[in-house]
DNA sequence: ACCCCTATTTAGACCCGTCAAATTTAAAAA
DNA sequence: TTTTTAAATTTGACGGGTCTAAATAGGGGT
């Protein structure tokens, strides 16, 4: 009855890119992702379907049912309670929680996550900003915040999320202090090119890819609307 | 590069059996342990052989090498260090800490297991009182302790270790106050029955079976050549 | 309506971990 | 020495997870 890694993590995967893509999530996509051949996905995703936890169609793509939903979220939960807890309890840096999380994300208990989250007091959001869903396992609303790509001279912004998925784009960002709830300001676009920014009173100049992953709340015409969702570090 | 769980497990187990019996272990010991058919056992031993992890002669047993030892050991490190964590930063209560400990021992770190030594302060001794291999990865020595089970009447003596393999016996054990470190005098032995203590200045009555898995050290014959191995909870 | 390209699946292979059943070995008993 | 018995290995099976290479399906173009 209990899920293998490989099991978890394709869940995972199709759970993300569902959020990203529109339901039916494409094989490669997955496979992509995963860094895994395309035959190892397929055969993978057979036995997920065996199992009630993907819908899917030959050739068209895959869907998560509610039980695949379901087990997911739970993944994640333990993934960004434990990401809060190495960064806070373990003094971890920023960019190391990630890789540690992702492996232990699949072999601690229901205790142990039960445990994690009293300490931490039911934290709502990991080191990077991102949702941690609550013991419901209710899949946390992804609100469609603006990506710092997409934002225009003169804003002024919170910091909201920050991808987890590259080691060293991160600890760069941590060490220039665009971190979740950091307050910046957009001094130039140049097309095509960097996104200048002015943070802690310098500048710092971060690539268009970089700032494509990073997320943020637009203060500057003062919109009361989401102003709820800013960082809480 | 990386060993899998049941590769670990099965050099644990041959680690603690070569210090309950001398050197050459054999399978059926092994799967008992284990608690895998004896086939499954002979197919890993193969695999731990090619890799020079064990030297193994056909129908006579087998035996940890210089590097399988040293794999063992870290092993062990990882388990002592994880109970020692749980119980001690996350509560959990005695007996839970060995079932976690055991999955959690073969996915975390040498960054993990480094935070966590730091944390703890480098403790020489897990919550059952069993010493923690330190970082250069050399052999606790096992000091012969005395079974409890071979103790005699009016004995006075300390509590250095209990078995942390069956997790009733040591709930019981918690509940009455017997855990390492702990004073404790004999007051009677039924033969091939119970054993009577005092403990805390209750009378409290033990197994046999569960007598022979507590080590203790004797005080009443005021012998100082083992004070040094006093438990320190 | 046909062709082509790419995404996808199938086929076939391999290793790990697992087991039950059959066989072999070693050691003890007769 | 022969027989018996217990332990250990071998055989053959199966599922998971992985891959490369081959076949096939679908969705454009023309």
């Amino acid at each position: 009855m209990a899920l293998s890694p490989a099991v978890e993590d394709t869940l995972k995967a199709i759970y993300h890119l569902q959020q990203e893509v529109s339901p039916p999530v494409s094989t490669s996509d997955i496979a992509e992702r995963l860094d895994k051949a395309q035959a190892t996905v397929t055969s993978t995703l057979d036995r997920l379907e065996a199992q009630g936890l993907i819908a899917r169609e030959p050739y068209q793509g895959s869907e998560l049912t509610d039980d695949g939903k379901t087990v997911a979220v739970e993944v994640l939960r333990h993934h960004r309670l434990l990401e809060t807890y190495l960064a806070e309890y373990l003094d971890y840096p920023w960019e190391q929680v990630h890789e540690e999380a992702d492996r232990l994300e699949h072999h601690i208990s229901e205790e142990f996550e039960r445990r994690l989250a009293e300490k931490l007091e039911n934290p709502r959001r990991d080191p990077h900003g991102d949702p941690i869903p609550g013991k419901d396992l209710e899949p946390p609303n992804q609100n469609p915040a603006t990506p710092l790509s997409a934002c225009e001279v003169g804003d002024r912004v919170v910091i909201t999320r920050v991808s987890d998925r590259d080691e060293d784009d991160l600890a760069y960002l941590a060490d220039v202090g665009i971190t979740p709830g950091t307050d910046v300001r957009i001094v130039d676009v140049a097309p095509f090119g960097m996104i200048t920014l002015e943070v802690d009173d310098t500048e710092q100049a971060v690539p268009e890819g970089v700032a494509a992953s990073i997320r943020v709340t637009v203060l500057n015409h003062d919109d009361p609307a989401n102003a709820e969702q800013r960082g809480d570090a």
